[in-house]
DNA sequence: AGGATTCTAGAATCCACATTCTAATACTGG
DNA sequence: CCAGTATTAGAATGTGGATTCTAGAATCCT
């Protein structure tokens, strides 16, 4: 059936992921993206149908495996490992998780294509379900401290080493628990 | 001796501000700032020789002034209060506030003129001159738990309330006083 | 082999924006 | 009033980059 693929929808969006890793989503270009892979632009129209959609593609399969670890350790009610998912997760992840981290979506994905808002509406609601049942399990606990503790703070931990393009180091981690500890009263968490 | 201005610098400036502080730097094009200001594109690059001249001016400026009050408090040897200055100036200027948290430098200007790239430095040496004079006062203080607890918290606490375009409520003060006091033994802060 | 189908190829088109250019204006000092 | 100058006015230019279009190629099925 048809001529054989040369360039998958995988090979495009790594290939994009790799050069949004070394400058940034905004040098993904259609153009410097089919330099890097050799291929036309018109194959790349003939995966995605536009650049936004290609972009959106790459921001939700990212957001998916960044929130998969991070719902389970909310849900195992281990608050604790779930604001430590996001160092380690920068760890296995460097440059998907540059892309999460550094960049809003609105700023890697110009509007954002209809066909794909059910899908992030999803993740969202799926992020907030998974406080908002963490916290009702905690009756002392508010969820806006909760959201710092294990979103906010890790996120800030990390950040200035994403951006210097470092992996974050250990010590992240120590401060993050200690932040936690004061935070969330053992007892909750 | 000329013909009298209509549009000075600060009046192209403050425009620009709005523009960022409504829709994103992004939208801030050369076209949109001469609609908004009523005025002919040639008159903006009257004043500045180029749309990064412009922003970079506009990022220098706000820079300047948030980090005054966070130098002054460490100086102070108050790191509290100094990790307490990002909420309050949030509140006091919110449209400079969403400009220098909410976007890297980087996204500003695409690439940063040479002519400001002495005054970027001296602003960034000020900042980390602070942080290790405050931490050599305190022999016992990490200086990357200080910079964490100073200026990557707040960060992080303010971040989530300047997306959703709100003030940041006060109780974000409380969670950054926590988190310090947790951080930074108060014999030291 | 012939037709259908799925891709690759890459040139052509289009558009948003920054930037430049040419005139016209409104002041000042002499 | 005249020359000089700072500034407004806004049309014209140029470029980068997304998107579209037209061909040509490689595969499968019958």
């Amino acid at each position: 059936m048809g001529r054989p693929a040369k360039f998958t929808r995988e090979d495009i969006l790594a290939a994009a992921l790799e050069i949004t890793a070394e400058s940034g989503p905004g040098a993904v270009t259609m153009a410097a993206l089919a330099a890097r892979l050799g291929a036309p632009t018109g194959s790349l129209y003939h995966r995605f149908a536009s650049r936004d959609l290609l972009l959106a593609d790459l921001w939700i399969h990212g957001v998916r495996r960044f929130q998969r670890g991070f719902v389970e350790a909310l849900a195992a009610d281990d608050a604790l490992a779930a604001a430590l998912h996001t160092p380690r997760w920068c760890r296995s992840h460097p440059a998907r998780a540059r892309l999460l981290l550094l960049h809003r979506r609105q700023d890697v994905v110009a509007d954002w294509p209809e066909r794909l808002g059910p899908e992030a509406e999803l993740l969202e609601r799926e992020l907030t379900d998974a406080l908002s049942d963490f916290a009702a399990r905690h009756p002392g606990l508010d969820p806006e401290t909760l959201a710092f503790a294990t979103v906010d703070v890790p996120y800030a931990a990390v950040r200035r080493h994403l951006l210097a393009g470092r992996r974050p180091p250990e010590t992240v981690d120590e401060l993050i628990t200690t932040t936690c500890h004061a935070l969330i009263p053992p007892s909750q968490g």
